[in-house]
DNA sequence: CGTCGATATGTTCGCAGATGCATGTCGGAT
DNA sequence: ATCCGACATGCATCTGCGAACATATCGACG
């Protein structure tokens, strides 16, 4: 009975669920440091359609924007960057889920010694 | 920009994801109240079928019986009750899960608190 | 030994969400 | 003015999951 939490975190508003959660914080951040949208979605390993989607429905939940876009460049690229918003969103979500995920680790491995003494018992086949 | 946590927590083993979160918990603490998997089922308000699929998934994943089933008795029904295994699995997925989620909102308040005195801008159209 | 209700399991159908393809759009740099 | 690559979005398709239906099995009790 060799057991292990596994928490997810989201942040959710009164109105719409599923704000933020651990996918799309990586996706902020990650635009956050290349300046691109297309670019972090390559570096995830994500479509780039996914990774839109996934910025607009972030967007549309929390009702504010959470990017600020252009088009054009050099060679025609564009720039992506993270609004104020998306910056302290972000940021919220780091350090809370920092947070809880320590405590839920510590907590378990003490609750754990304390009730998990036993042996597995009635293997299932 | 008002938000609130939102936390799913599981239990998981190395080999397998997903032993136990918070139907699951349910249905195993109304099947031990109860004596029955149909009649657990049945005040839930899920189908036998998925209460049924629920219960196989746990063990597998866990990988020792959770309950203890019989059939027949008086007017053909059977009895079904928690093994020690079971009892154990949800008092500290009750425990943990009661822990972390009163940690988390304690901390988002404060984190809130700290953080998101901004207002909003930028609404999305 | 037949009844009855609960356990046990296969099978099919529908649908939401993910994936992939294709195409349109914009605007700074040259 | 043109070009280029990244933003933006529609559309067809695929896929996994859950719900619903159907049915088999078991065994104490009378």
């Amino acid at each position: 009975m060799k057991l292990l939490p596994h928490i997810r975190i989201w942040l959710s508003t009164d109105f719409a669920q599923d704000v933020i959660g651990t996918g799309r914080y990586r996706l902020l951040r990650t635009i956050g440091e290349l300046g691109s949208l297309s670019a972090a979605a390559e570096q995830l390993g994500i479509s780039y359609r996914k990774a839109w989607d996934d910025l607009k429905k972030a967007e549309k939940s929390i009702g504010c924007r959470l990017i600020s876009k252009s088009r054009g460049g050099s060679g025609g690229g564009g720039k992506t960057e993270l609004t104020a918003d998306g910056i302290r969103l972000i940021g919220l979500y780091e350090q809370f889920a920092g947070k809880v995920e320590r405590f839920a680790m510590e907590t378990f491995n003490t609750l754990a010694k304390e009730i998990g003494g036993g042996q597995e018992h009635d293997r299932v086949p």
